[in-house]
DNA sequence: TCTGGGGTCCTTCCACCT
DNA sequence: TCTGAGGTGGAAGGACCC
């Protein structure tokens, strides 16, 4: 999908098409999670710190995004995958590869442009939304394909060229080649993906290390034989939170490891898991990072247990300065617990996860009122419909009313506090016809979130 | 300028065992 | 009895991806 999160909500805004839109965190310390094309134009891309993005585009609109309706389209996307074929291996909420060989298309250029075709038609009657399309004999070049693809097309790479097309790219084009490998690359003189294909599997092993720079010198000789996996199993669970302020207090730093190891443990059970390795991680307010973890003797989902471990590993970290993100997470993961064998707990299990339901912490520092408005979030108003909020602060908040089918919508303005105005459910992209499909009704509004 | 959140995989180091 | 090699598991850190 093309900038997705930024699509989507241009999608469900009529009055941001056309206009720079960035979707990211908004706190003091956020960074932009996606920005549409207009606003690339102006040099704002995915992972930029928010303030800089702010002094690039400062007449950008600025998003939260909404996980719940991303998450609804794009299973309706990945359906759409599995009426292709049955070997689909999502990589995100935008992007997955597929084998057309499994699902049954013929192994010719114009079958897989037909069947590539009808797939970008399909989402975009779907879900209103484009999508790219690489077409190659492996995931890597399907993945260099779809990224040349963008936006809105269909790139097919025909067997026999891939060396002659991947030669003169620079080496960051291949997936798993990042700044610092890029870096490190770049000071042994490997530009470009002939030179890294030149330099020789040995020296490649040499500068990157035995499982690098193998697959690095395959990739660079277009050999990936890696197979398209449906399945994959989840090895590990965690949450973290930056604070808009560093936290010196040695205090709150404890609690915030309690709820930490709390939020963790509910993801935990609610996939049904638990796990045996316990990882506490610290960012300091250098921004160094560190990790400490202890595993125990089999494993648990008991937040008892888990706060526990993570308050002991807490113990072994100096946060004198201040911390700026903590973090919780379990790994070495099981379907099963083995608290009854071992009672890794003395006392009874209790289960205090239900009872004490936490608000993120970015939220906590907000009045009740104000936390209702994220900026971009749908509202109903009892007068004027189905809108959604452009901003709040000093007790107002702005709501333009629009709806993913109207015309550019009217902007007013209401106490936080009116009594008519009250959050909504997203609305869906394209309006359903009567009689349509299963899928488009589950994937609709109706199971996105608040 | 000042760096999110949720993951995966790899490397290095160390302890322990055979 | 001492020493070394090699495997394994755990801990910690780093790179990368979206």
């Amino acid at each position: 999908m093309d900038a997705f999160f930024a699509t989507v909500e241009q999608a469900s805004k009529p009055s941001l098409r056309g206009k720079a839109v960035i979707v990211g965190g908004l706190g003091p310390r956020g960074v932009v999670a996606t920005a549409s094309y207009e606003a690339r134009v102006f040099g704002v891309h995915s992972a930029m710190p928010m303030a800089q993005a702010r002094r690039l585009a400062p007449n950008a609109a600025y998003l939260v995004p909404r996980f719940a309706l991303y998450r609804s389209i794009s299973e309706q996307v990945m359906g759409l995958l599995r009426d292709l074929s049955p070997l689909v291996e999502p990589l995100s909420l935008d992007e997955a590869f597929v084998d057309l060989e499994a699902g049954g298309t013929a192994w010719d250029e114009r079958s897989a442009r037909l069947a590539g075709a009808k797939l970008r038609a399909d989402i975009r009657a779907v879900t209103g939304l484009t999508g790219s399309v690489g077409l190659a004999a492996s995931k890597m070049l399907a993945k260099i394909a779809s990224e040349q693809a963008k936006p809105d097309g269909l790139v097919l790479i025909e067997p026999g060229t891939e060396r002659a097309l991947l030669g003169p790219l620079p080496v960051r084009t291949l997936p798993g080649v990042g700044p610092a490998t890029g870096d490190h690359l770049r000071r042994a003189g490997i530009h470009t993906v002939d030179e890294l294909a030149e330099a020789g599997e040995d020296e490649l092993v040499r500068l990157l290390g035995r499982a690098h720079g193998h697959a690095l010198y395959a990739m660079a000789l277009a050999r990936d034989e890696r197979p398209v996996v449906a399945e994959r199993e989840t090895k590990s669970v965690s949450v973290e939170d930056t604070y808009d302020v560093d936290i010196h207090d040695r205090v709150r730093v404890g609690a915030e490891v309690q709820r930490l190891a709390d939020r963790c443990v509910r993801r935990l059970r609610g996939a049904g898991l638990s796990g045996r390795t316990i990882v506490l991680k610290v960012r300091r307010y250098d921004f160094s990072t560190l990790t400490r973890s202890e595993t125990l003797r089999g494993p648990t989902d008991d937040p008892a247990v888990v706060r526990e471990a993570a308050a002991r590993l807490l113990e072994s970290v100096d946060t004198t300065g201040g911390v700026r993100l903590l973090g919780v997470g379990v790994s070495g993961l099981a379907d099963y617990t083995q608290e009854d064998l071992f009672a890794q707990a003395a006392g009874a299990r209790e289960d205090a996860l239900d009872e004490e339901p936490e608000a993120a912490p970015a939220e906590e520092r907000q009045t009740a009122t104000e936390r209702r408005w994220p900026a971009g979030h749908d509202v109903r108003h009892a007068a004027y419909g189905h809108g959604w909020v452009q901003g709040s602060g000093l007790g107002r908040v702005t709501v333009r009313f629009e709806t993913p089918g109207s015309e550019p919508g009217r902007v007013r303005t209401f106490r936080i506090d009116d009594p008519d105005l009250e959050p909504a459910e997203p609305l869906p992209l394209v309006a359903r016809r009567p009689g349509e499909s299963e899928r488009a009704e589950a994937g609709g509004a109706g199971s996105a979130g608040p």
